[in-house]
Parts: structure tokens; C-alpha cells; sequence
RNA sequence: GGCUAGGUGGCAGAGUGGUUAUGCAGCGGCCUGCAAAGCCGUGGACGCCGGUUCGAUUCCGACCCUAGCCUCCA
């Protein structure tokens, strides 16, 4: 069963082959570094870091994420603290790697910076000039919409609609309002490159068609990114791509994740609730927000609430359930593989929900077994589930002593846990369920097993 | 106003032209000294109106509602 992708472009679930064989080409639109990463950005940073995953059980991945460190939000995210723009983009840069490792994202292979490649996009704006697919304008260079016809096919408008529906005012220079910026002019308090049209920086959109074609090709497999970069980050892309390669394709597979909204409402600075995922993981273990961000469809609107985290700590709590106290051998471990339901279901679109619910039917199945070699074996499946999605990465011990919600130590939980063992042996349930009540009012909850009594933070 | 996606049981959230999603919550039971965890069972759903069909939550059309984009926001 090949793996299905939804192309935004085709508008379908298409099976999906790489362009050459065994080999894969992924570009991921990255953060632009001038603040801490929001839960919103690390939806597209884990969904897709799914999709690498997946995609690297089959093929060779190349999977490229760019950061953007040149753009008008940086720079006034400059003047405004006064410190230098090189220190606030490489501040955030390892910031927002930090963030989603612990969100379990893998780095992808390449990280390119859009202040690296201003060469590459020089050349490629001298390409479009060229071919009469952009002008100079009052030190501006601009691409010719006009000159391509078929501007608009990835978001599905069209020029006629787009002029009916503007509401900006257009810069007078341009030829057509949905004409974009390739470069602009610099003045020397600002980041400013030379070029053959003065000195200045580069638009928004050419970075990613530059670094995209340096590292992964004139043809990319996989382009990835949120919804909201359809229009018009990416179509503008689309367009500088395939008129400065001559017509080749710019991108095989599109793909778009949905929206998150914080309690029902857009995440806005006018509304305050803005949650940075730099301040998340202090509270919450990466874990949780990652299977959180998994709930549901990629391509589905999420909403993010203190509902959606606490289920998605209660689904880790009853897997993590299941195979603790198992032992699993290394040998055991290593010859174990995800179930075939699960695989089927990530390779579906990376339909995550159902999945889950094979992982929940593959924990029954454990909860269940009464055998040890079995019980080994499947979780050993539970773990090689949870390597795959990036979940179940913990010792399930540490996992339910949690960090920091309990306020006893370990070894005063096992003296209490001993006494109260000694109290139940001597049918002296009233001791021992004042010891439970102590521990509860401690954060800690106790469960009696056939094996003894195990313990995790409430 | 235009474009694009959605509207599923108390909540979250998949999927399907006829047959159990799943999880949480609820209810009953097993287990337990009592709990917890786990297991077994159980009720409850497909926005509204038409159409196609033997049969539609699933396909088609209209309508209502919601969200995103149309402003260099993932």
C-alpha cells in the first residue's frame, strides 16, 4: 500500500511517489526568528516531522526547514529592544530548536538561512528579470503576475477575483496589484545586501524558492507549511520557481495543516492569548503537547484548550500504563514493529486520530495478556509505536513521578508505601488507608497490583 | 463581497452507500479489605431542506452556521 498525501494543489488524497526512486525531497516553511515559537508554530513543525518519520522508513529524506532572518518584523523587533538583529535571530534560532526537540521534532537535515543564500536569490531574480518575469521599479524588483498564467492554480483564485476583492492600497510602481516584492531598497540602518539593483534585501517569498532549489533541486517532492501560507507565500513561490526553472515543477505534493485556536479564538496579541511553547514545556511535558497537537487531523482546525491538553495526558498515562512494570529485552525490542493498522493509518494522510485508536487497541490487547512472552512482545509493539510517532520516549517510572507535582521525595513515598504494606498485613486497613490519604494529600496516588503497590503523581 | 475548508453522540475526534470508530465522561458488572488501575457490558450521533438510490450521516443541489485566506500571521 503506497502512502496517501492530500495535494492541495489537485485538491485530492493522491497516492504518493517520489520523483526519483527511494529518494525523497521534503521543504518545510520554518520560523521567522524574531520571537519565541507559539503553539501554533509547532503544529506544522510536529505534524510534518510525523510525515519525515514515516517517510524515512521507506526512503532516503532529504527534508529541508529554513529560518527567515531577514524581514521587517526583525528589524523592529531590533529597534525596539535596540540590540543587534545577528543576536536576536540567533537567539531565537536555537530557541525555537530547543522548543521543538522537546516537543520530540527531529532536526531536520538541513537548516538553511535565508541570510546565506542572498546569492542564489540575487541569481534568481536576475533569472526572472531575464525571462520577463519581473521588472525593476524605484529600486524595487518585482515579479510580473501577468507573465504567468498560471498564477493562482495552487489557491485556487484567480487575477479578476483577487482585483474585485483588494482592499490594500497599491504601491503606485507596480504594474499589478498582485505584482510581490523580489527585492527592495535598504538604507544602511538596515540589513542591505549589493546587488545590480543597489543596495538592498530580499521579499519574503524568493528566500524559500532560493534555498528550496540550492538544496533539495528545481523539483521538490514535498512542500509543506500552515494553511495560512497558502496565499500568498506559496503560490508566490510557485511562480518564481517554475518561470526561473524554465517551466520545470516547483512541487509534487503540496500539503497544508489546519488552523489552532486558543479556547475557540484566534491566537492574537490584541487578545492576550498568545501561549509560547518556550513557556508551555515548563508546565506541561513535551509529550503531552505533542500527542495534543496529534489529536487531531493535520488537516483539521485544532483547538487548544485545558481540555485538549488534559486528554492528551490521560491517553500518555494509559499507555505508558500499559507496558510499565514490563520487561522488554533489548532483542525483544529491537525485532518489534508498529502494527500494521497503525502504519496504515499514518500512512493514510497521517490520519493520527485513528491510529491512536489502534495504539489504544494494541494497550487493551496488553492490559489483557496474561503470558509474559506475549505481554514482552506487545510492548515491545507499544514501544516501537511510540519511537515511530515520537511518543512513549520515557521510562514510564520517571513518566508518573512526573516533575515537580509532588512534594515528597521517592524514598519517603517507599518508606510510607512499606508501612502501609505492613499495616494491611496485619488488617489494620485503618492505618493503611490514613497512609493513602497522606500520600494523596501529597499529590501522590497509589494503585495495588498483584505485584505490589505502585504510585504516580495525581 | 470573493476564494477555500468544515458542521458527527455530554466532550474530543475518525470513518463509511446498508454492518463496533476510538478516548474521556456516564451507567451496570468483575477484580479489590476499600480504592485506584485494568477488564467485561451498556445507553447516546451524523446542521437544515430537497434530490439520486431498494437504502444516505456518507453522493448531488440549495440554505443556515463556523473557521481560514484575500493585509510579507504556521
Amino acid at each position: 500500500m503506497p502512502i496517501t498525501l492530500y495535494d492541495t494543489r489537485r485538491g485530492q488524497k493522491l497516492p504518493f511517489t517520489p520523483r526519483d526512486e527511494g529518494r525523497v525531497t521534503m521543504y518545510l516553511c520554518g520560523p521567522t526568528v524574531y520571537n519565541y515559537a507559539h503553539i501554533g508554530n509547532a503544529r506544522p513543525a510536529v505534524v510534518f516531522d510525523l510525515l519525515a518519520r514515516l517517510l524515512r522508513r521507506r526512503y532516503v529524506l532529504c527534508f529541508a526547514r529554513n529560518f527567515t532572518d531577514v524581514d521587517d518584523k526583525i528589524n523592529a523587533a531590533a529597534a525596539e529592544s535596540g540590540k543587534p538583529i545577528g543576536e536576536i535571530t540567533e537567539r531565537f534560532k536555537l530557541a525555537y530548536n530547543e522548543d521543538m526537540g522537546a516537543l520530540g521534532v527531529i532536526p531536520p537535515d538541513v537548516e538553511p538561512c535565508a541570510t546565506e543564500h542572498i546569492g542564489e536569490m540575487i541569481a534568481m531574480i536576475r533569472k526572472l528579470i531575464e525571462g520577463g518575469h519581473a521588472y525593476e521599479a524605484e529600486g524595487h524588483v518585482l515579479f510580473d503576475v501577468g507573465s504567468h498564467p498560471g498564477y493562482g492554480s495552487l489557491s485556487k483564485r484567480n487575477l479578476r477575483e483577487m482585483l474585485a476583492g483588494a482592499r490594500v492600497e497599491v504601491a503606485p510602481y507596480k504594474k499589478s496589484p498582485q505584482d510581490f516584492v523580489l527585492w527592495k531598497p535598504s538604507t544602511p540602518d538596515l540589513p542591505g545586501w549589493d546587488s545590480p539593483w543597489g543596495l538592498g534585501r530580499p521579499g519574503w517569498h524568493i528566500e524559500c524558492s532560493a534555498m528550496a532549489a540550492k538544496h533539495l533541486g528545481e523539483t521538490i517532492d514535498i512542500h509543506a507549511g500552515g494553511q495560512d501560507l497558502v496565499f500568498p507565500h506559496h503560490e508566490n513561490e510557485l511562480a518564481q520557481s517554475t518561470c526561473a526553472h524554465d517551466g520545470a515543477e516547483f512541487a509534487r505534493y503540496w500539503l497544508h495543516n489546519g488552523f489552532l485556536s486558543i479556547d475557540h479564538e484566534k491566537m492574537s496579541k490584541s487578545l492576550g492569548n498568545v501561549l509560547l511553547v518556550h513557556d508551555l514545556v515548563r508546565e506541561i511535558p513535551g509529550e503531552v503537547i505533542r500527542l495534543a497537537l496529534m489529536s487531531a487531523h493535520y488537516r483539521q482546525p485544532l483547538d487548544w484548550s485545558d481540555d485538549t491538553i488534559d486528554s492528551a495526558q490521560r491517553t500518555l498515562d494509559r499507555l505508558y500504563g500499559a507496558v510499565r512494570g514490563i520487561k522488554v529485552s533489548a532483542a525483544a525490542r529491537a525485532a518489534a514493529e508498529p502494527p500494521p493498522a497503525f502504519l496504515e493509518a499514518l500512512e493514510d494522510d497521517l490520519n493520527t486520530p485513528k491510529a491512536m485508536a489502534e495504539f489504544f487497541a494494541l494497550a487493551k490487547s496488553l492490559n489483557k495478556a496474561r503470558d509474559d512472552v506475549s505481554r514482552e512482545q506487545l510492548a515491545a509493539a507499544m514501544l516501537a509505536s511510540g519511537d515511530l510517532i515520537g511518543l512513549l520516549q520515557q521510562d514510564p517510572e520517571s513518566w508518573f513521578a512526573g516533575h515537580g507535582a509532588i512534594d515528597i521525595t521517592p524514598d519517603a513515598i517507599d518508606e510510607l508505601l512499606e508501612r502501609r504494606r505492613a499495616a494491611k498485613a496485619s488488617r489494620d486497613y485503618a492505618a493503611a488507608d490514613a497512609i493513602r490519604d497522606q500520600l494523596a494529600a501529597s499529590g501522590v496516588r497509589i494503585e495495588d497490583g498483584p505485584d505490589g503497590t505502585t504510585w504516580r503523581r495525581a
